[in-house]
DNA sequence: CTGAAAGCGCTTACAG
DNA sequence: CTGAAAGCGCTTACAG
């Protein structure tokens, strides 16, 4: 690997001056630039990073930040982020379920120009932590309580307002919510959501009706529980699930139990739309803007180590309803 | 952010010492360590690799280099990589859809310890300049001609071959072949044994029993192509699918068309288990080892990196044959 | 327009 | 066991 000194030895230049044309900064005449990039070129020279991070405290690197569950669901996240970082001659540190107090560290070590949290768990000490280092950071896919940083988010409880209330409107009064366990932030939003439909139509929603699986759980932990409410003695008539794999989960097990949607069951899905629209029957679904999401939280990133922008950006992307067929309208009886 | 030179004030010695006590070469006392060991923790001291790597010449730094159709398909790749690397002290720099060529260059950069280059599109001239870098580097994915560099890949020929062949058994003659344009080497390795497993039972194949289609086309590409192939007067009874792309949008084309499964077809699977046990009606598959290759390609190359093995290492992963309820058996009539 | 020199934060022979 | 010093490959005031 050939360094400065071999270009400006070839160039017959001192080292100064072929930093100046490399970087094009400062003074130079044309013969000088002509002789540099040719000495350059034909030693194929390249610039040892580590060298101009020590001098400029620069490091062209972005740390993402994402749990492993998120990447499996949600590989489109990185796919809209890291080719836009790349092509503004960012390099990306991926970090998969790495604790909070690690990344800290890492900032600390220099390594980062930025940083992107994705969903990151509650960690207040670390958190705080990192936002004291003063370095570019977004948190995304959770809303953050702190009001000091920038938070790029979805509006997860709209999703679980505006499916359970399609529902309700079709007649439904029954509805199961298949959500995630406590730790899930968008579960716990859209769960609030359909809650509050619930209470904005007077009806009374039922602890029972409501069901939690963590992301490692597989069809098995599904089956019983959710058999159980279906064969109860007031059957529901309608499910809520809130990403792409308890909704196939659901329909797999909807089909096993010899069901069929919508005419002895609706469901509405909230959830990616590509990760949706293969299943059968089409769905209902209330679309979340996963991509956006992540095409934002890069840009917004961007401009703050580029331009140096440090005003805090709390956004919170809107959902879409999307109506398939799997939503029977029921006949509501009079009182 | 506190360096070396501060931890050596605070402990009243030099830098040199230091170094040694943190990076516990060389020999020290035991009470210089506690000292040093207490300066450094309560400066909150953290190394800054980059000037590490200036001397050392190592970065802990490997790039995972992967085509965004890869990483939106199976993201349970990186899921069994970084975690494994990272948890021995690398980073990892994760680049989409970067060409060789600007690989190439960020290697001679001395960014990298390793590389692994997931599915590489086919550009001799630049994995030639990658080889030629002698940095710890592995091939994933697809086997490469050269017999100097390590290749971790899948048997996708057998895959072709016992699926074709389970259905050929199944007493089917007419089969269709759903695989990918030319640039997969997945799929023309999975038609080469769909190819040869006709050859052996010497069942005439007919060229226009295999669709191919790209990553980027959408349930409607797939569509008319497909039903004039299931239309026409000589009616295919089953179908070899190469991926869980190809085959949720071919579960739905089947669907729309209101023909069952295996009543009216035969279908028989390639793919990661986990992207296929959810489709109904449970299939039956040829099972790729997409994790496995994933686990060893960062096996072998930390092991290049760390022990310094030169030894080139070629492997070509099994596959394995999973029954389901997708394929049925039809009586061969005498001749 | 150009060069000599300082210095970024480390590691590592070398000398003691 | 410890320290002074060289040097990794750059950038950037400073002087001319």
């Amino acid at each position: 690997m050939a360094t400065i000194k071999e270009v400006a030895k070839k160039a017959n230049v001192s080292i100064a001056t072929v930093s100046r044309v490399l970087n094009k900064s400062g003074k130079y005449s044309k013969e000088t630039k002509d002789r540099v990039l040719e000495a350059a070129k034909s030693l194929n020279y390249t610039i040892n990073i580590g060298a101009r991070g020590l001098k400029t405290g620069k490091t062209q690197l972005i740390a993402i930040s994402i749990p492993e569950y998120y990447l499996l669901q949600y590989p489109e996240i990185l796919a809209n982020m890291i080719p836009y970082l790349s092509s503004n001659g960012f390099h990306i540190d991926l970090l998969i379920n790495t604790k909070l107090i690690n990344l800290h560290k890492y900032i600390k070590e220099g390594r980062y120009d930025g940083v992107i949290i994705i969903n990151p768990e509650q960690d207040d000490k670390a958190i705080h932590n990192i936002v004291e280092e003063n370095i570019p950071c977004i948190f995304a896919y959770k809303e953050m309580d702190r009001e000091d940083v920038n938070t790029i988010s979805i509006d997860f409880f709209q999703a679980g307002y505006v499916g359970t209330k399609h529902l309700i409107k079709a007649g439904h009064k029954n509805i199961i919510f298949v959500g995630r366990n406590e730790s899930s932030f968008a579960s716990k939003e859209i769960e609030r959501g359909y809650l509050f439909a619930h209470d904005e139509y007077g009806i009374q929603y039922k602890e029972e009706n409501i069901l939690r699986f963590s992301h490692k759980d597989a069809l098995d932990s599904y089956r019983t529980p959710f058999e159980e409410l279906i064969k109860n003695n007031n059957p529901s008539t309608a499910i809520l699930t809130m990403d792409h794999y308890n909704t196939y989960i659901i329909l797999k097990l909807i089909n096993d139990m010899g069901l069929k949607i919508p005419l002895d069951i609706s469901v509405v899905a909230c959830g990616e739309i590509n990760k949706l629209i293969y299943t059968l029957p089409e769905l209902t679904m209330v679309t979340l803007p996963i991509e956006q999401t992540a095409r934002l939280s890069s840009e917004i990133l961007l401009n703050a180590i580029l331009n140096n922008d440090r005003v805090v950006k709390r956004v919170k992307l809107m959902v879409q309803m999307m109506e398939g067929k799997s939503v029977l309208k029921r006949l509501t009886k009079r009182q």
